[in-house]
RNA sequence: CGGGGUGUCGUAUACCGGUAGUACGCUUGCUUUGGGAGCAAGAUGACGGAGUUCGAUUCUCCGCACCCCGACCA
């Protein structure tokens, strides 16, 4: 894409009031503009970032038998009445209609999803099941705060899956929580896994994944040595102790993010709707449900935190909006820019994401955008690119140069 | 929701009980062009409502919005 069409302009100062450095950088770059506190707008470079992450968390969802679908937000009241959670779950948005009729935003679809599957597993041969959305949730914060990292309205990839025993459930747990990994890990996100409260969504352990960040909210012990980890809320160890996992570590203490989190629901919801199947034997049998999220609007805010440095936001690749940031330093048709023009058109035919910076601007004001927005290659074309036929190559997160020819580049 | 703070051009800021200034951005022109250029000319602003006052952007109160701490975040 030619940066002189997109409508978003970078900024040099952030908001006074942002203190967040996701908000602050997210906002001088233009990929979000701030509705309301808690409330964002994805523009071009955000929505970009925040759909490499949705598709990688579907690329994963779907190689494990995950069927998507796209549930409503708005929701009848009826069922948020009929599960209990109308009155208990106090983030929920209630809202009414001119006829005084009331509904629920949704802040999770359980209420949504377990009808669904009602009317569509009535036997043992339609289990297991795993369905997943990706959309927006509605939780009504008393505060929202931290940027994108805590909103009243955000991104979620939200599963929920059916099955017929226990033992299958958490077989199925356990691929989840595999392929959470390698998504997180995708995104260029190192995560632990954390054994949790299940808060009032079920009386067993819940598991979340915590990504180290000091502009987490949640504090966790974990092993220096193996992969136990835990949320102080429920510890019973203490910061320094020897781990009761693999008893060779030592329990290290860190402020986390939690940017995913798999429950074990248990029967709650099909007893609610009195959802059962037939097994084997012409029997009624009630299903037990997992729950899955993965916070894909978080993931943004925290991917942000994490790599961003004093110039900027510093993309991994696997999530950055472009893959190449081309800057031109030529003006007009001079022989710089032709050259610029020309190798864009051959990364473009090549199937590379590229930024191409084609403005008329100065070439300092060009390199802080470029830093700014953290797209992870620079390519330079300077006259040096036309007399030598040799392009710079500035990795955005080392700062490392290399000359490159432009066969190597266009592949 | 409890406590604290802040609301001035698009953004960041200054000053002030009496004319609202600066920088960046924006518009026009010329120059400049490898790390946020220069000159000239322009356009754009006091959160809302009451009150005090001859006069309020400034002081007081109420609302609203935003930020921070806490609680909350099934």
């Amino acid at each position: 894409m030619r940066q002189s069409k997109l409508f978003t302009k970078t900024r040099r100062e952030a908001p006074a009031d942002e203190v967040a450095k996701n908000a602050q950088l997210l906002i001088r770059g233009g990929f979000v503009h701030k509705e309301m506190a808690g409330v964002y707008s994805y523009l071009p470079l955000g929505l970009r970032v925040l759909t490499k992450i949705e598709n990688i968390i579907r690329e994963e969802m779907d190689a494990i038998g995950g069927q998507e679908i796209r549930m409503a937000t708005l929701h009848p009241s009826e069922k948020w009445k009929t599960t209990g959670g109308w009155d208990a779950v106090d983030v929920l948005f209630k809202i009414q209609s001119r006829t005084e009729k009331e509904y629920a935003l949704g802040q999770s679809e359980e209420e949504i999803v377990t009808p669904i599957a009602q009317e569509y597993a009535l036997s043992y041969k339609d289990l297991p099941v795993a369905i997943y959305q990706i959309g927006q949730k509605y939780r009504d914060e008393l505060r929202a705060k931290s940027g994108v990292m805590r909103g009243r309205e955000f991104g979620m990839k939200d599963m929920y899956s059916f099955h017929e025993t226990q033992e299958d459930f958490e077989k199925f747990y356990e691929i989840v929580k595999a392929s959470y990994l390698k998504a997180f890990n995708r995104c260029g996100l190192e995560v632990k896994v954390t054994e949790a409260s299940g808060g009032a969504f079920s009386e067993k352990l819940s598991y979340e994944f915590m990504a180290l960040s000091d502009a987490g909210e949640d504090d966790i012990l974990y092993c220096n040595a193996c992969t136990h980890c835990v949320n102080v809320e429920i510890a019973k160890e203490k910061e320094g102790n020897a781990c009761p996992k693999c008893g060779k570590g030592k329990l290290m203490k860190a402020r986390a993010v939690e940017v995913g989190n798999v429950f074990d629901l248990g029967q709650k919801y099909p007893k609610a709707f009195g959802f059962t199947y037939k097994d084997t034997e012409g029997k009624e049998q009630t299903p037990i449900v997992g729950c899955y999220g993965f916070g894909t609007s978080r993931l943004v805010g925290t991917i942000v935190e994490t790599f961003a440095d004093e110039k900027g936001m510093v993309w991994p690749e696997g999530v950055a909006p472009f893959a190449i940031h081309l800057v031109s330093l030529g003006k007009d048709s001079d022989e710089i820019s032709k050259t610029a023009d020309a190798l864009y058109d051959d990364l473009v035919r090549a199937g590379v994401e590229v930024l191409y910076d084609d403005r008329d601007m100065r070439a300092g004001e060009k390199f802080a955008d470029s830093d700014l927005l953290g797209i992870p290659k620079r390519i330079v074309v300077g006259k040096d690119a036309v007399n030598t036929g040799e392009f710079e190559v500035v990795n955005r997160a080392t700062g490392e140069v290399v000359k490159t020819s432009r066969a190597k580049l266009v592949g």
